[in-house]
DNA sequence: ATAATGATTCGCT
DNA sequence: GCGAATCATTATG
């Protein structure tokens, strides 16, 4: 039996630590009584309160950012652009809006689904590449917004062999130059070497 | 109440 | 490579 990840583990401080060990973890969910699952293969970190890109910024305290300061181990799903669910999760204790941003997994259980789901695009690379297509392919919608990540609950990630770091890529983080030259080239944005299922962005 | 905007993706050139 | 799609969230009046 693969073990959950317990909450615990994503109350400490170190939200890009955090980013950097969920690269190589499985990713599940069970919706409509379906199981999907899928490997982790890119992050990115945002660190409240100092990070500008940050959603949290500054401590802002909003309807949407409420969740973020909550403590961490449980799911912040967003709406972007009108369409797109973007899932991360949060991290810190109480009061410390950090969370780490799902951006790309590789799909493992529940690939018919996963098709169904991405309206039956045959382009496997194209399944769940980039963080608008993780949510698509793996179910989640806003529903999972602030629900913690238990086997018991719809959502919850589950610990597999740590990834050494020569196979781990560290770069700025994508979609973010607005927040300025500082926060927009920090290297919180961690790829699995060589995995086909990063996002395509730059 | 209204207006601007975005942690993106897709289709067309 | 470029621009449209599309709407919840946010700030402002």
């Amino acid at each position: 039996m693969p073990e959950i990840i317990p909450q615990d583990y994503f109350r400490h401080e170190d939200v890009v630590g955090i980013a950097r060990d969920l690269i190589g973890k499985i990713l599940v969910t069970n919706v409509e009584n379906t199981i999907t699952s899928a490997i982790i293969v890119e992050t990115e970190a945002y660190k409240g309160p100092e990070d500008k890109a940050c959603h949290a910024y500054n401590n802002r305290l909003t309807p949407r950012t409420e969740v973020m300061f909550k403590e961490g181990g449980i799911a912040y799903v967003y709406i972007c652009y009108g369409i797109h669910r973007l899932f991360n999760v949060v991290t810190g204790p109480v009061g410390v809006g950090s969370a780490v941003l799902i951006r790309g997994v590789e799909p493992l259980l529940g690939l018919e689904t996963m098709f169904i789901r991405r309206n039956n695009n045959q382009k496997m690379h194209n399944l769940t590449q980039g963080p608008g297509l993780v949510s698509q392919a793996l179910g989640i919608t806003t529903d999972h917004n602030g629900l913690p990540l238990l086997s018991t609950n719809a959502i919850w990630i589950e610990n597999a062999k740590m990834v050494p770091d020569d196979q781990v890529i560290a770069s700025a983080r994508v979609g973010v130059e607005p927040s300025g030259p500082i926060w927009s080239k920090m290297p919180w944005r961690f790829r699995l070497k060589g995995n086909k299922w990063v996002s395509p962005a730059k």
